[in-house]
DNA sequence: ATTCGGCCTTGAACAGTGTTCAGGTTGTGG
DNA sequence: CCACAACCTGAACACTGTTCAAGGCCGAAT
């Protein structure tokens, strides 16, 4: 049936595959609509606003990184702390600008994001109180959002500056791209290190 | 001279303002040109693009951060580090979206940001490696531009739906808006205290 | 069989955006 | 006095998100 009617979900998935495609810039209602072999206006009717509807797409980029094993010990909590952060840094860094779009949901309707929830949960189960837990919960977002936008923005200028990479194959230290020294995996996972380094281990604090 | 001509400073300085009184959103090269009394044309003979001229306003946002003692000791270095870092919140924190402006100049011109570059060098005082400054460089600025960033959208948000703050006005706990758990200066002061307690200390390395 | 009413879409419009450019106005030095 | 550069206007271009009257479609009730 080619004139089955247009679903939500078909607009969000639609959505995410430009994102995915061509970046948030080309994201627009139009160019949305044009995909979908319908006019503008026609969205309004499935979506309430762009924000919205960037607010699912946000969802719909994380989704799948919400569930797992309830932490039994802080040993496990820390553990799946690092998983679920580098499985949401991971998740993001293929989509471009996802960075920014999960930014926008996360600051306009933070209960829709799921497993951003489970990451407070995590760590107060490693021991953190209520307060601290949400204050990390942040610093850890910041980084892995930071980290993915500015990895992203460093493969976009890539595009439009090839050959820095392949004069040079030998070399062993960081690379360089249009000034930038290359924030890596590995910047990433050192500052991860750092900061579950840094946050108080409250000790001997048995139920 | 009502009919002076325009001078770049002008437009910088007027962005600014308009930054400063309005927000981002209503910063656009027609408000500007309105509020210098010329035409939107006009502009584009002082400034190539907006965003070239943002990355002048983020510039002047952050310009008078820059000089400071070079420190002689680790100790020192660190305490430059947090006053430089404590220094940029607090400008940045009256400007509303200041914190996206500084972040589109960082990927747009990473090298026209003085004091940005001045934390580099602090952070190799303070006995990191090169890489490793770097990397803590971009740890600690998003940590401040994330959290000036949430702290500016909750007041934004705290402008359309006043009277949850002044209801409750013995409440001794972090504050809440919106759903948020309130994150002022606390929160980022304990998230640059934890960054700053697990960096790497190099040991008993004496020149 | 016809009419009703809700679902869904069109097409056009509105008010705004960044940016470009031919043309005109100045002011200054040769 | 003239030419040349600096500077600005006014209009356009190609977009953007969003709204809305109008209409087509289709299943249910009369």
């Amino acid at each position: 049936m080619v004139c089955m009617a247009l679903t939500r979900e078909q607009v969000e998935e639609t959505a995410l595959g430009i994102l995915t495609r061509y970046g948030l810039g080309d994201l627009s209602m139009r160019r949305l609509a044009r995909e979908l072999d319908v006019q503008a206006g026609a969205l309004y009717w499935h979506v309430k606003s762009k924000q919205e509807l960037l607010v699912s797409v946000a969802a719909r980029l994380i989704h799948d990184l919400g569930d797992g094993p309830e932490p039994h010990d802080r040993a496990a909590a820390r553990e799946a702390i690092e998983a679920l952060v580098f499985g949401l840094r991971h998740a993001l860094l293929p989509v471009p600008d996802s960075a920014e779009v999960v930014q926008v949901a996360r600051t306009l309707q933070p209960t829709a994001l799921a497993p951003l929830n489970r990451l407070r949960t995590l760590l107060e189960a490693a021991g953190l109180t209520p307060m601290h837990a949400e204050w990390a919960r942040h610093l850890l977002l910041n980084h892995v959002l930071g980290s993915v936008s500015t990895a992203q923005e460093a493969r976009r200028l890539a595009v439009f500056a090839p050959g820095t990479e392949a004069d040079a194959p030998t070399k062993v230290g960081p690379s360089t791209v249009g000034g930038h020294v290359e924030l890596g995996d590995d910047a990433f996972a050192w500052g991860l290190a750092v900061i579950l380094a840094g946050m108080p281990a409250p000790r001997a604090e048995e139920s």
